[in-house]
DNA sequence: AGAGGGATCTTCT
DNA sequence: GAAGATCCCTCTC
């Protein structure tokens, strides 16, 4: 489905009422211009009205990592750059990585290390890690001792453009502008579109000033997720094979498609 | 379209 | 000392 159509359905969700989300999101939609970049800054005050009730707190952390994984499919990751901008991301992409048995997760055996510390703290807690040196993953971590959920792919909602600087910063040549599709479309791209890195380690997401999450509006049901191996994790046994990533059918924002496995879903 | 390699550095063995 | 929950560019078919 083109994207335009896409929004325009979501957007009249959100005006024919529903319960669901509650009033201070309806707010930031009616108060952002449709390109959402150039916005002058809020105020303190409408900034502080603006991150309270609709926000997802400890309680919705609070559950076992595949059901967590699951359960973010939909919802909207919240960003406030220090200028003030916001950016907004629809995740679409994630995967679950369990405590002490599985073999491919950074807590395997159990065991804590300074480096995935947060992974043992309440639910909520960010864990961020670099990679290969120059980029960085981020988790959430959930119930379930060591247990955390990647972040693997954002549906970029708004702030577009200071993704793509972002984003456009770190790489080489000035090339072309990116797509949109490709601005959040992996673990680290969407770790650099939103300005993730070490310093969000350990954080709380339901009490950060500059990161949080609020209610999706259009959440999957069980057909619209596809359920299966996470990448990157190299041989680790059974736990190679495991279902574990989890993403939204048909997104164009997904980093890897499976293609057999959406096949052999039962339409 | 797909394969292959380089970048780059922290963490743990 | 080696590996790593990645990305991007280049080469080849």
């Amino acid at each position: 489905m083109p994207r335009k159509r896409k929004l325009l359905t979501q957007l009249s969700a959100l005006q024919s009422n529903s319960s669901f989300p509650p009033s201070d999101v309806l707010d930031n939609l009616s108060t952002s211009t449709p390109e959402g970049d150039s916005s002058p800054k809020s105020s303190k005050y409408f900034a502080t009205v603006k991150r309270n009730s609709s926000q997802l707190e400890t309680d919705f952390f609070n559950q076992p990592c595949v059901s967590l994984a699951k359960s973010f499919l939909g919802q909207i990751l919240v960003r406030k750059l220090p200028d003030g901008r916001e950016l907004w991301g629809r995740i679409v992409e994630t995967e679950a990585y369990l405590g002490g048995e599985d073999e491919a997760s950074h807590s395997k055996g159990g065991k804590q290390t300074q480096r995935n510390a947060a992974m043992f703290m309440k639910p909520g807690t960010l864990y961020v890690y670099q990679i290969y040196g120059i980029y960085f993953c981020v988790n959430v971590s959930s119930q379930g001792e060591g247990a955390a959920v990647l972040l693997r792919s954002l549906e970029p909602l708004r702030g577009l453009d200071a993704m793509r600087e972002l984003r456009s910063s770190s790489r080489k040549a000035p090339a072309k502008p990116l797509k949109d599709w490709q601005l959040c479309n992996g673990p680290s791209k969407l770790c650099q579109a939103f300005g993730i890195d070490k310093a969000f380690d350990q954080r709380d997401l339901s009490h950060d000033t500059a990161i949080w999450m609020v209610p999706g509006h259009e959440l999957p049901g069980e057909q619209d997720v596809v359920a299966t191996t996470r990448i990157g994790i190299g041989n680790r046994g059974e736990w190679t094979q495991k279902p574990l990533r989890f993403y939204l059918r048909g997104n164009r924002f997904v980093s890897v498609v499976d293609k057999k496995t959406e096949r052999e879903m039962a339409a």
